[in-house]
DNA sequence: CGGGTTTGACCCGCGC
DNA sequence: GCGCGGGTCAAACCCG
């Protein structure tokens, strides 16, 4: 895929190249409240949507994001939230996306060894949050939540680089907590 | 000294 | 009402 950011914003821009991308293992995203008119395919409302297993956005991947993120400008008013998680088989838990995060909060989850971090986006104005925690079952991988859409452009050009590396394409749904 | 992190306390929703 | 668990706050702390 190309980045993450690139992906969320509206206006998706050229792709990135391929030493700049990182594989991501899975990518879901989930809109809570969203109307099936709202969505072609068989996508349904509350469902967790599988976006991509081969840690490549396709095309109708962004056209659903595309969507999903006009829907929420309309929206904004009665709370809706746009989620994205994905899970990346990677040394490190906090890759640098591009966008400047402040950590506030660190939680032991029930049932699982790993804590789970809280981040808040710093730009101003801007109130996406993500949750970074590894994975229960197997802690080499780190599952990621962005809550939000980014009101703003990437802050640091240039510096979406992820390196996670033996990215494998296993489903792997958020529902079941 | 300023900005980011740590960490215990606090808040809130939910199930019983 | 109470306890539990997840999420957030904020003072203290750390570090460049």
């Amino acid at each position: 895929m190309s980045s993450y950011s690139s992906l969320l914003s509206s206006n998706s821009s050229e792709n990135d190249k391929p030493e700049d991308t990182f594989e991501i293992d899975d990518y879901l995203t989930f809109n809570e409240e969203v109307q099936e008119s709202h969505l072609s395919g068989p996508y349904k409302p509350n469902q967790l949507l599988p976006v991509t297993t081969d840690g490549h956005a396709d095309q109708r991947s962004v056209n659903v994001c595309n969507r999903k993120n006009k829907y929420m400008e309309q929206d904004t008013s009665t709370g809706r939230k746009w989620k994205v998680a994905f899970r990346t088989k990677s040394e490190i838990e906090t890759m640098d996306d591009g966008y400047k995060w402040r950590k506030y909060g660190k939680k032991m989850v029930k049932n699982s060894p790993n804590p789970r971090n809280y981040y808040r986006c710093l730009t101003e104005g801007c109130s996406v949050k993500k949750r970074v925690e590894r994975a229960r079952d197997d802690s080499s991988y780190v599952l990621t939540t962005y809550e939000g859409i980014h009101n703003h452009n990437v802050p640091l050009q240039g510096a979406c680089s992820y390196h996670a590396v033996n990215s494998t394409s296993q489903y792997h749904s958020l529902s079941s907590q």
